[in-house]
RNA sequence: GGUCAGUUGGCCGAGUGGCUAGGCAGCGGUCUGCAAAACCGUGUACGGCGGUUCGAAUCCGCCACCGACCUCCA
């Protein structure tokens, strides 16, 4: 199976041909949310893409196996490995069950993905689910020799995995550069080395979340789910690991130091980070303060924004850019991506009222190639979109009767528009205002009819009159040579 | 301080050793009774300084600026 599909890998730090370890399947984790607080755009940013990259493998073939976790227990609010996990703290404040903030916060993801129109997982398996197979990772990690128990709590040894493998490769950077950035272990620690982590927590007699195991009731340490769950459900080696780029100093380097520790092999293929999304050159985060909910995005109801925007051009501002480059946040680039992307539908909408004629003018092969070579190159949906408003243009220019189309081109290009805007993009046009009902459909044209014959009677005082008030009301009317068009103003 | 990115025309945003995406906004035109929409035309940009080259925005070096990560965050 040769897709040409070429993806940047994190590891090695440059673009490789994709080659799955068992073609045609694939299987591919990302990180998912920790379910403590509502997901802001930033989070939904890298799920998108991810969704993007599903879409675009599944259409190219291949059988995807794609999982995608929920952090639901483990994740504390400092990296010391010590004090209250971040559900516990949720849960105090809100006087409810940690369980009760986890569901309450994935409901609200899985309700703001679907809004995006993405596509499930096929599993979506949570840390809470897992606490066996993490214990089991554990032990196995202690019998080869990768980490030490002390009052309960596991930690694993960095400097010990170090001398057999390479700590800091997903980084490129070495044990003694990151030993410098490090503080001295004060004598009260229980860590041997300043880099270790902790694999297992020992609960305190206030601690609400907690499993028993071989080490006393304690709960796991945030890393060690992604390890379990992946290697469960995907196997000792897989195809893609993705995330953040913001989880690839810490949280991938010790995923794959407690993978490679337990099963002696490297966990991941191709790594893939997507890039920040910022607001005013700054990072949106929880910490900075400055995310926005998608909600508040919809509604327009945040003080920098201008007004709401629906959450299909949402979809396609972030489609605009590159994965792996930042994306600014801002109300210009956000209007910008709406006249895209009603542009785009509309054209969409046009193509299948297009006449055909005996020969093409139009050279849609060309396009169809261009479109995959963008995408096979390491994903490259901007390049993808610039391909695709030549679609619009051409679309346009046969409407107009400018270009001419055969049958069997037309049936291409029809082709080819669903699969790049609907499958691919993961566009859906369900944001073109349409008339509510029959009955408005039907006067709208009454009254446009009306106004044909006032322009026949060279009557322009009425027919302007006519349309300045529909205007006024949010019915756009456009005049064709021989009648109009009409649609609904958002 | 270390690691990794980036700096592209009014704005967003690709890309590549020579043929110099795309969109938005602007300007001119076609169409129209006038508009709108659509289409056509139009902008010669790649942080600075050196170097390699017949030729660099693209490769190399230095510098400046900005950002991420190195402390929880997708």
């Amino acid at each position: 199976m040769n897709t040409n599909l070429k993806i940047f890998n994190t590891l090695k730090r440059k673009k490789e041909d994709f080659e799955p370890i068992n073609p045609p399947f694939v299987g591919m984790y990302v990180c998912g949310p920790t379910v403590y607080s509502d997901v802001h755009l930033g989070n939904c940013r890298t799920f998108i893409s991810f969704d993007l990259i599903y879409r675009y493998l599944l259409h190219l073939g291949y059988k995807v196996r794609y999982v995608r976790n929920i952090t639901d227990a483990g994740h504390l609010e400092g990296d010391r490995d010590e004090g209250d996990d971040k559900f516990a703290k949720k849960a105090k404040l809100e006087q409810l069950e940690p369980m009760e903030i986890v569901q309450k916060y994935t409901l609200g993801f899985h309700h703001v993905m679907r809004k995006f129109n993405t596509l499930s997982p096929s599993i979506e398996p949570s840390a809470t689910g897992h606490i066996s197979e993490q214990i089991e990772m554990i032990k196995e990690i202690i019998a080869n020799g990768y980490a030490y128990e002390k009052n309960g709590t596991v930690y694993f040894d960095v400097e010990k995995y170090n001398k057999d493998y390479s700590y800091g490769q997903l980084t490129n950077r070495k044990l003694e550069e990151l030993l410098e950035g490090t503080r001295e272990l004060s004598g009260q620690d229980e860590k041997k080395g300043r880099l270790d982590f902790a694999l297992w927590i020992n609960a305190k007699p206030e601690t609400l979340m907690k499993w028993p195991s071989p080490w006393g009731w304690g709960f796991p340490g945030w890393h060690i789910e992604c390890s379990a769950m992946s290697t469960k459900y995907l196997g000792e080696m897989f195809d893609i690991h993705g995330g953040g780029m913001d989880l690839q100093a810490t949280h991938h380097t010790n995923e794959i130091a407690q993978s490679q520790a337990c099963n002696q092999t490297a966990p991941v293929k191709y790594w893939m980070h997507t890039n920040m999304l910022t607001v005013n050159g700054v990072r949106m985060s929880k910490s900075a303060g400055n995310g926005f909910l998608p909600e508040e995005l919809f509604t327009g109801n945040h003080p920098l924004l201008e007004k709401g925007y629906s959450p299909m051009v949402v979809r396609f501002f972030m489609a605009q850019s590159h994965y792996r480059s930042t994306l600014d946040f801002s109300n210009e680039a956000l209007q910008t991506a709406e006249k895209w992307y009603y542009k785009l539908m509309k054209a969409g909408q046009i193509l299948n009222k297009l006449k055909t004629q005996d020969k093409s003018s139009v050279n849609i092969e060309e396009l169809k190639n261009n479109c995959y070579e963008a995408m096979n190159d390491d994903f490259n949906s901007p390049v993808l979109i610039s391909h695709l408003f030549e679609a619009v243009r051409i679309i346009n220019s046969i409407n107009d009767g400018k270009e001419s189309i055969s049958q069997n081109d037309l049936d291409v290009l029809k082709s080819l528009y669903k699969t790049f805007v609907y499958d691919v993009l993961g566009l859906t046009n369900e944001d073109i205002p349409s008339a509510s009902n029959d009955l408005t459909t039907e006067l709208i044209n009454l009254i446009l009819n009306l106004r044909m014959e006032a322009k026949k009677n060279k009557d322009f005082a009425t027919s302007d009159k006519i349309r300045n008030e529909l205007t006024a009301k949010g019915v756009i009317i456009k005049d064709t040579k021989d009648g109009f068009e009409w649609e609904l103003a958002d």
